[in-house]
DNA sequence: CGAGAGACTGTATATAAATTCAGCCCCATG
DNA sequence: CATGGGGCTGAATTTATATACAGTCTCTCG
């Protein structure tokens, strides 16, 4: 993504600042006049450029639908490594996709991911209350370190047969139990001689911004 | 701006959520079919409503010209010792001592004060399990705004009698009730007349980095 | 009991904005 | 020396959006 020319910078750079302050994306129209282009023509090439450079995201036929995609988000896709600053904020995932996909991607916080031990990799939204006698209630940003392996006892991001899923880990011989925190949930039982079962990683905190 | 009804709060609440996660502010067309009007001008009315209550803010013309007025300014200037990055920690505040004073701080962590709704001031390390059943656990910091009112079902900081405690807040004439959530514990009744009651301010988020 | 706020449905219209098309100039590259 | 990316102008077209207008129904308030 470094590969942008001067002037393609400087138009992704007033996208990022212009939503920074005004709190919405330009329009072909306002970047164009920003610019010193007497054509909205020239935002919109500039536009293509940055989106097959991979550093912009365009939703079509919406009006404003740019977002300017962060680096560090952009590093996370390629092979799950953190970027510089702040962690991506992943949300509900679909079956057989990698966690970081672009699709399942909701935001980018800026947080310091060394606050948690061990460190954080990346935020999972939680949907539903299985967890909710852990503190983990819905809608809560799992702060999550990427490990294969867990220990009993730790809370984990597991995938069963394609679905991700939050629980508490407990295993015994081939036997692993995923265990919710709320009477109303089931546990999970998995074989491991039939099934299969993947640790996307532990939880090593949790982050709360919606109404309390 | 406390005077929204219900369902304009629902509305505003729903704007900044969608500004929050899509990076852009919805159309009228998306607040209706979000919150099941079959026409437009529901929402319209709505916009109008909230912007006459000054709780928002519409930019005429423009295309999704949305923003949700957030009154961070009120206390944050009042005598508000933020720095300049993240959010100071405070832990045990001890009697007849500002919040903010130096001996209650734990640290300071990298965090976006920005990331909270309202903005963050500082995070207090919150004591006991009387808020377990709202998700807020024994070492939990809660994202603190400071202001100097509350509205009925927030959760608040609250000063009885030179003591610091985190409750919900319920107001019924010249009576408050800070009530816990939890069953093992009992709510602080305090009458307006006779004991002083102190809002620190109100709770916007959680965060937990302690071993889950 | 009339008036106005609140919460909508439904239709219409002007305009904001995205997007396509047709060009022009410069420059590097195989 | 053609080819393609980069960087634009200018105009046209379609679609997305804001906004006005006309109603309905239910409250509350003085």
């Amino acid at each position: 993504m470094s590969n942008l020319t001067e002037r393609q910078r400087e138009v992704l750079e007033f996208i990022r600042r212009f939503t920074a302050a005004e709190g919405l994306p330009p329009t072909r129209a306002e970047i164009a006049s920003a610019l010193g282009f007497r054509s909205v023509n020239a935002a919109e090439d500039h536009i293509r450029a940055l989106v097959r450079k991979g550093a912009l995201e365009v939703r079509p036929g919406l009006s404003r639908g740019l977002r300017v995609i962060e680096q560090a988000l952009a590093g996370a896709l390629a092979d799950g490594v953190e970027g510089e600053e702040g962690l991506p904020v992943v949300g509900r995932v679909a079956a057989g996709s990698p966690i970081l996909a672009l699709e399942h991607r909701l935001g980018h916080y800026r947080i310091d991911p060394e606050l948690f031990r061990p460190r954080a990799h990346y935020l999972l939204q939680v949907r539903g209350a299985s967890m909710r006698d852990a503190g983990i209630l819905d809608g809560d940003l799992l702060a999550v370190h990427r490990r294969r392996e867990a220990e009993n006892g730790q809370i984990v991001v597991a995938r069963v047969d394609d679905e991700v899923t939050v629980k508490r880990f407990r295993q015994r011989g081939n036997v692993v139990r995923l265990l919710p925190e709320n009477p109303d949930f089931e546990p999970i039982v998995v074989d491991l001689r039939r099934q299969s079962l993947v640790i996307e990683g532990i939880g090593v905190g949790v982050l709360r911004n919606h109404p309390l």
